[in-house]
DNA sequence: AAACTCACTTGATAAATGTCAACCGGATAC
DNA sequence: GTATCCGGTTGACATTTATCAAGTGAGTTT
């Protein structure tokens, strides 16, 4: 069976539920591509060849502009991105590099636009897909402009705390300076927002987070559902 | 022919292509409604119940959080919007408000999403639609993160003039203060803005925007089609 | 015509954020 | 074991942006 090394990315979201035939003919050129961790695999301009999903490891998607570089995303296992540049053919408007040691699956564009055309299950998926990650998008723009830094940073743990289980510690998922380009300010005002949110009961050592009282934090950070998920 | 009256929006992108049987489900619980000035029509946070289509007029979509308020987009004839919330069926990350008199056409969701499932051309053109929109988003995230606010102006501004048919003169589609929320600013802010540009050749008169040298204001603005399309 | 409204502008000042340089300390190299 | 590297932190300072208050001027009301 010609498809049993991509069986890890059949579960994915974006492939449930399509045929047999239509994931056959996605990954009958498609192939695994394993990549040493700080490694640029996607370059914002060149136009859209593959569609990736990660498969271990992880990637950052970053952009540049005039001398600097902001942290837009960072896509964990198992996921795919940069989609929608796959389905209108036209360039990337991201960077991805590879955060550590990470196995990629790359879907030739073609096969994705072919597939979509013929496997209704599978062009629903695609749409879910890309409404979920609109939404993200304005959710994300809300965050920039309605927010300080601090309170970015606040409602940020915040989540994290509840991805990591909600227990009073928790690590960070990535470096500071990415968590700060992340969250659009520089690491040494990222570092000054953390000593900041020390009166709202948080503390950092290292990568690990205290956060002593959640209920006097959430009063400061005001998280909603229609920012923060 | 019952939808006769919905002729004008049937040349939208959204529609294109799509069945007559198709665009008869869509119209035939849709109305059309007339609204003044400065009237919210939709509530951010509530469940989306309709697409809606602006005919004539134009309409702001802005969002709250903690006594702050911003311009996230306007829309103007004809195209719809928060096509996202509706495919998800999850609450309006926006809320709109009409700018002027505005028409706009209440599609029922139930209705679109029964025509996405059933129609396959119409499918595709909410994934061409919400692909565009999710791109559009990622540029303005971009543009916040890696501008400044005079940066942010004036690749407005170069955009604006080229979209005004490229002419040395051209007007401002909205009021300032507007204009000032959706670049991320206040409308203080947006007024120096102005002011410092006036060394790159800028020159405004109420809504009426000279630029004496694009070349000079493209110098400083370094606009790409990576974030300006 | 006078009064009023309202968006816009300008000035003074404050707050937020960025920059540059120095320093710290754990991890790695030699 | 010492030196080096590098991410992170801290301090001093600059820049950007916001805030508050006052003033301007076109358009509208009365």
């Amino acid at each position: 069976m010609p498809t049993a090394k991509f069986s890890e990315i059949r579960d994915i979201e974006l492939f449930e539920g399509i045929s047999e035939d239509s994931f056959v003919a996605l990954m009958k050129a498609a192939y695994i591509q394993n990549f040493p961790p700080n490694v640029e695999i996607i370059t914002e301009g060149e136009t859209s060849d593959f569609l990736h999903v990660v498969l271990t490891g992880s990637v950052e998607l970053f952009a540049n502009w005039s001398n600097n570089e902001t942290t837009m995303a960072t896509v964990w296992p198992v996921s795919s991105f940069i989609i929608a540049a796959t389905i209108r053919s036209e360039p990337y408007l991201m960077s991805a590099r590879t955060q550590e040691k990470s196995r990629i699956v790359m879907v030739p564009s073609a096969d994705v636009k072919d597939v979509f055309e013929k496997d209704a299950e599978f062009a629903k998926n695609v749409v879910t897909e890309l409404a979920s990650c609109y939404r993200a998008s304005i959710k994300n723009a809300k965050n920039l402009k309605l927010r300080t830094s601090k309170e970015r940073l606040a409602n940020y743990l915040l989540k994290t705390q509840k991805k990591s289980g909600a227990g009073q510690s928790f690590p960070l998922k990535y470096e500071k300076r990415r968590l700060a380009s992340y969250l659009g300010m520089t690491p040494e005002n990222l570092s000054r927002a953390f000593s900041a949110l020390r009166e709202h009961g948080v503390n950092v050592d290292g990568q690990i987070v205290h956060m002593e009282n959640p209920g006097k934090l959430i009063e400061f950070a005001k998280p909603t559902h229609l920012i923060d998920e």
